[in-house]
DNA sequence: ATACAATGTAGAGTAAACTCTATGTCAAGA
DNA sequence: TCTTGACATAGAGTTTACTCTACATTGTAT
């Protein structure tokens, strides 16, 4: 399947201008029509929600970009596109952590207010 | 204790720039001495190092403000923000789990690249 | 007394990631 | 044929959160 860039914008929930953004920055870079107008392919569907996955989880796109590079020239880069992803994956794993002892100190902070609006009789 | 901003810039591992741009937003507030030098105290340690967690696990510093603001009115305000916090713990444990989910999948194209590069043999 | 390092204010500048505006083209329906 | 509506480009504007600059004061060591 092949969509204009209304309908990939509603596919990804990307806007219009955030796609052509992106495709600016050589993130996306779908083919062309007679009349000039982009033709996102499935594949570029599959790529756009791997980039919001990477974009998710806090990569910038400085990076994406240079990922996207690698991806263009093909299998030759497979082994530096796999050590990106190991590196970004043990800095995912570092934010899980990060957020898992937030959420244990913000707990011990909700309780403590707890008791403060029970005791000052504040309830 | 009490602590010049250059002290306290070392303390919370903020810059000098960053804590006088909080005051301006009325983050903190700390007292000034007769010649007008910020006297940071160890309550305003204990309150930045909390206002880095908020931050942290994504608040904006439009809502640290607001919570900062009711703070300030004191005990009266207690439920409103344990709510806030309440909220906001909602917010984190959604955060969690899209990490998590995002590092799985994440995973599974780490194991793709695997295997692609046994294939290739382009170990 | 003087130098100098830390501090003060006001306001400008920066970086990232969009988001919007102005203006123009083009295919399809009334 | 005329009018929409979707799309095109180039470039300006926005938002968030700093970060830096210019210039004036002040406290401390020589």
């Amino acid at each position: 399947m092949e969509y204009s860039i209304g309908e990939f914008s509603r596919l990804t929930n990307l806007g219009i201008h955030t796609l052509r953004y992106y495709e600016h920055e050589n993130l996306i870079t779908p083919k062309r029509n007679s009349s000039n107008r982009r033709c996102y392919s499935d594949k570029d569907l599959a790529w756009t929600y791997f980039i919001k996955r990477l974009k998710d989880t806090g990569m910038p796109i400085k990076e994406i970009q240079r990922y996207a590079e690698l991806r263009a020239e093909g299998d030759l880069t497979l082994n530096e596109r796999m050590e990106m992803l190991t590196v970004h994956r043990e800095s995912l794993n570092e934010q899980i952590k990060a957020l898992q002892e937030h959420m244990a100190k913000l707990d011990d902070k909700i309780d403590f207010y707890r008791q403060e609006i029970e005791r000052t009789s504040l309830k």
